[in-house]
DNA sequence: TAATTTTGTTAGACAAATCTAACATATATA
DNA sequence: TATATATGTTAGATTTGTCTAACAAAATTA
């Protein structure tokens, strides 16, 4: 079993690799960085880790993680957004107080306790930041943030804010009825001018690339594990 | 900040010592055997929680909390005892089950978390195993178990058990109204033949003191701190 | 390519919590 | 009271996770 000190090592592992979706190892100093120790500590650690079969790590190179670390670091981050939403939805704390919190419970050993707290909370979805949470099998899915002008013809995906903040681009917002948390289905892109015809609510409208570049969208990027 | 460990050690010493009613101090091998480690590794740590003023002692000699130290100690043992309630009731865990999880959570350092608990479960008074629970303020009522006998005059108690378990006893626990959680008040105790005279549901019996010694009751000792 | 900077490693130290084995003190018993 | 038993202490070792300071390798830049 994982000392609590390995379960915030490879949580932090994931979170730099897998979960940002960007990169699949990290460096020692990164990892340092991530978790307020020294590299040198981490060097220790990751010869540990390693050893334990949790990660994959060559000296003077970077590291990642196993598939059993890989399983170890989902079911932390399981605890840990499960807490959460157990502190803000049943105990009424506020958005910003639930991580710290949730930093010390996310390595309560019990099985049946979290699973009990998964149902109790009725299955969530996303904790109060709006992080995926991983499932009992440890599926999770993974979401990116990019602008709609990225987004790729056929996807679905969602609102999350804008780049620009005139009330030009907010009205023309509005008007295609777009808000936030709201579905955008991108239907087609036309090679002729560019355009993208994009559907919200079962209407079909065409957009500019320069208002899609101002559309900040989460997509689903893929299912971990 | 007292560690997980020393908050143990203190938590020990309280059960040992102020709540079990029947002492006011404890020897090492007897903390020892209390926790499940050696005598060797007490002895070091009271040492140290000597140190940081958290308990009286001295070489060769028993040890006791002081002020400071049992205030620590009320604060895990309400936190236990909040986390074993919360398992037993909402996320039903079974009576037997709820005791090694909520060692884990005890620990878990949050003034804001405990009391959002504490309200969550609306102030409950008792745990599943029935102790009490210390309230924010740190109060706890003792509650001591002894026979019918041993209870003082003019005290009120609680049946919650017999030692005698013959027909003819039960037969007559029976017909005084008697039976567990029943509350039993002792009004007099005649000098000339010592028959007690108890008031249960307010009817008035006497009963011989052969009789008073083969009920268990549990009364409330003291309010602590 | 050579020098510099960044990144990673090693060695040695420390604190916390535990152990075993040997020793010391206190209490009980013959 | 002398011995035996129970209780408590010490010294030295171990594991875990951390540090600092010195060193080594890799990457970048002039």
């Amino acid at each position: 079993m994982a000392s609590n000190t390995e379960e915030n090592y490879l949580k932090a592992l994931f979170q730099i690799t897998i979960e940002s979706g960007s990169k699949i190892e990290a460096g020692t100093n990164e990892i340092a960085a991530h978790l307020g120790v020294k590299p040198a500590t981490v060097n220790d650690m990751l010869k540990k880790l390693k050893a334990k079969k949790l990660i994959q790590y060559e000296k003077y190179g970077k590291s990642s993680l196993t598939k059993s670390g890989k399983k170890i670091a989902i079911e932390v981050v399981r605890k840990h957004r499960l807490w959460e939403t157990f502190l803000f939805q049943k105990l009424a704390f506020s958005w910003d107080e639930v991580h710290v919190v949730a930093e010390q419970l996310e390595h309560i050993q019990s099985k049946k306790l979290i699973d009990k707290l998964d149902a109790f909370l009725d299955y969530p979805a996303f904790d109060p930041h709006g992080d995926t949470i991983p499932n009992a099998k440890g599926e999770l899915a993974i979401t990116v943030k990019k602008t709609l002008l990225e987004e790729k013809i056929g996807h679905q995906c969602k609102m999350i804010g804008v780049k620009d903040n005139s009330a030009a681009f907010l009205q023309y917002v509005n008007k295609l009825g777009l808000s936030i948390n709201q579905t955008i289905k991108v239907i087609s892109r036309q090679p002729f001018d560019d355009l993208i015809e994009i559907e919200v609510n079962k209407k079909i409208n065409s957009i500019s690339p320069k208002f899609a570049e101002n559309i900040i969208i989460e997509c689903k990027e893929c299912m971990i594990k």
